[in-house]
DNA sequence: TATGAATGAGGCTTCATTCAT
DNA sequence: AATGAATGAAGCCTCATTCAT
């Protein structure tokens, strides 16, 4: 006797709610670092903090859910591009630092995950394993020093984020400096 | 508008106290970082918060002065140990990597001045001219490459800070390889 | 960085909390002055302090709001009862003793208004238009000297509400007294 | 064999310390009102804040006191130059605006004072028994009121200091006005 | 008797998270 | 599913008063 038949958007409408929140925080964090208060990003989003908790249900969840969006941007351009090239070590760590130049909460994020000893998701992973990968090329190169590993690399990730993080200096010296470290001789 | 009284513990030397707390911040600094409650500090050093504010009036002079103090024993380490041996620079990163790996706060701090734009304490600046002065011996050694300059020493300890804050792999070898970044070639 | 849950009692329409707020604040600073804690403010309101923060974001706010709501009564009884009286000035000298010897807090915010020189709220700035209005009108009726402006009736005031405020005395004497000062001869 | 017998000045000495921190206490009150920290009385009496806690054991000793010292200095111009004067009153009123003027401490202490119920110090009531002589010797002049007691010149003060404190308005113009109420007719 | 270091109970405000509507 | 009001545990700092020296 009522209720039209109207439906056909709730898990459309979700779903968009979950990207403008996820593109709100990401762009808060980026501008801020993660010091930002859960109803800011919700306001940011014109969304109600609720429906943010809905789809982060932790402050959290959220922060790690807009650093893996960037890590699958960095991902995405690792692959393409890094890998096509023949200093593909240096072109990764100079991009590296162009993302958190412009992303203070990424750098943030950077330097706990590299720390973190947790299960690592999929995207990190894949990132570790491209790193090997243009070590190894740059080894065969004869560019990069044979003993080399993901890890060197990930501290010297993890130490460009701080350099970055508190301007100190010029980063891109820093990674010259830093790549010459890796370098044979 | 009036406090009721108490009682507890007889009041020892002024001096005594100050040390008191300053050494129960450094302690509870060096193991969890700034991140603790002036209260818990109080309580660590048996004194009760009053006391803890009369000798340092805000959260952020008692952690300088926490930082000052490790400063201190850093530039007398620095300028006894390292200007007199050949592989200065690499002694004084060395040693400030022990430092920093048993002290979490100090390397909360040293990232942050790292980027600071502020005076500079004296502390401060005595540790950048022994660092100069160890650089141009290297280079007169011809152990460092002749461009290095402070700010990159600057840089590499602010990632060295970050590297192990974040327990980000072995910050020996970050130092190895970073420091082989600065040989010439 | 976290904070545990909790549980109480159910959210009731936001602008009804707000009223059991301001109700509960006016309430005890009737009684007992401005010289109460937000958070026995937010128990008699059965609210939790942030709630009444929500509404209130400052002290100075909710004890503003609540001075507010009384003026706007105060002028309220003006217009209609006073205005409407040949002896005007003295209905309107005699409700304001009514109120201030019935709110403390009142009587407080009054003499702070008197002496302050900020650009008068709304309902400040129609009451005293409507205290000129009787003077005026007292002026036309001969009761009151022509040099009497709202200044002179302004101190009087301010002087009513330390008398009722410090008991100092029988208020409507006060009244009485300072009235037969603005009369002429 | 030893402790030479030089004595003689303790009493002194805790006499003169007495007077500067009673001396520091009015210039601070008259300037700032009542509030003052203790330990800022204290300093400005170059004595220790245990020193000024000898001599008065709680704050709202000290604060009596002060009041105290500047209602005697009162009760000395009202007995020696007001009782002298046809229009005594009038220059007992403006006598205490003056005061009042100067001393912000006092003219928060005297609205307190108008509306205890306390004991009474002797300088108050000798304060009390000369307006109530200025008031009678007025009434036989025929300047005032035949009904006016010395509790309506209670309140009036406690108006003026009201008036005063907040500067709110022409002090005198208050006195005028109000002693126009006291007037016959 | 003088000193001033020590004490700690508050008081204001913030913010992650919950939950009734 | 969305909303945003409600919650209350902290956290920083102040200051009247006490008390060992």
């Amino acid at each position: 006797m009522s209720t039209p038949p109207s439906r056909r958007k709730p898990r459309t409408d979700a779903e968009r709610n979950r990207a403008r929140v996820l593109e709100a925080a990401r762009a808060l964090f980026a501008e801020q670092g993660y010091d930002v208060q859960m109803s800011e990003v919700a306001r940011a989003a014109e969304v109600g903090v609720g429906t943010l908790y809905r789809h982060f249900p932790t402050r959290q969840a959220l922060i790690e859910a807009a650093a893996e969006h960037r890590s699958g941007e960095l991902l995405a351009f690792a692959r393409e591009t890094c890998l096509a090239t023949p200093d593909g070590l240096a072109r990764f760590l100079g991009h590296i630092g162009e993302v958190l130049a412009r992303d203070r909460g990424m750098s943030e994020a950077i330097e706990t995950a590299m720390g973190s000893t947790e299960p690592q998701g999929e995207t990190r992973t894949a990132l570790q394993a491209v790193a090997g990968e243009l070590i190894e090329r740059g080894q065969a190169e004869g560019v990069i020093r044979p003993d080399v590993t993901v890890a060197d690399v990930n501290m010297i990730v993890c130490g460009l984020a701080a350099v970055i993080r508190n301007a100190a200096g010029d980063w891109r010296r820093y990674i010259e400096i830093t790549l010459n470290g890796l370098h044979p001789r």
